[in-house]
DNA sequence: ATTATATACCTAGAAACTCTAGGTATATAT
DNA sequence: ATATATACCTAGAGTTTCTAGGTATATAAT
């Protein structure tokens, strides 16, 4: 069944404004943070990053463990952050919209 | 382009919760009182309300207007109400999860 | 009188977003 | 030798919403 997400760039670009991460990273975060109340998926997450860095919000390089493996880092642009602030003002509208018609709603537990 | 929406089930209920409503009044109830920031779009709304009809979360009823238009009203059921308090439900998690991560993002305007 | 606008309902197909269910490859644990 | 964890990727399916129509009646404008 298809989750209710809908604001993945938010959460991506979020996630990048503090470090940078690669995406298995960026998963495991999440679903060490939210205990499963939802979690992202790989063929959601991989598009998204690869959209972004399209766009020049991200920048991506490699980097090798001490074990061998190679990790594909991605770093928030400037444009990455001026859309982050976007993309984050939109959320706020949003939520608010949302509340102010679920706050009126009568019976609520 | 497809409006960031998804909890359209919640908002229809919650209307719902206060006073028995027609589509295009909901439609136009949130027009005036978000003056576009989003718009629920007929396409969207009335297979939506069909659907939780069918769910048995609504009622309808036929009523005329003076001037001799018909509308057609729905109306909370028991279990409407039941279901309602489960979207809300959801939507504070999902309202909670965003925040957690938005709300660590460093540099937002 | 005729046309446009507003009200009020409905729908098929397109578009957008996310998920499922695979795939590749290497490192570590059993 | 096999299973599990890490780490990346993708095609096609599923879900939700939108576009762009349609029908029909009442009122306002030309």
């Amino acid at each position: 069944m298809k989750q209710n997400m809908e604001h993945t760039r938010l959460l991506v670009l979020s996630l990048l404004s503090s470090q940078d991460m690669y995406g298995y990273q960026m998963i495991a975060e999440l679903e060490r943070k939210f205990d499963k109340t939802f979690s992202m998926k790989e063929g959601t997450l991989y598009p998204i990053l690869r959209a972004l860095e399209n766009e020049g919000a991200l920048k991506s390089y490699n980097q090798d463990t001490p074990a061998g493996r190679v990790r594909k880092y991605y770093s928030l642009t400037k444009k990455g952050a001026a859309l982050l602030n976007e993309e984050a003002e939109r959320w706020r509208a949003y939520e608010k919209a949302i509340n102010s018609v679920v706050g009126m709603a009568k019976g609520l537990a």
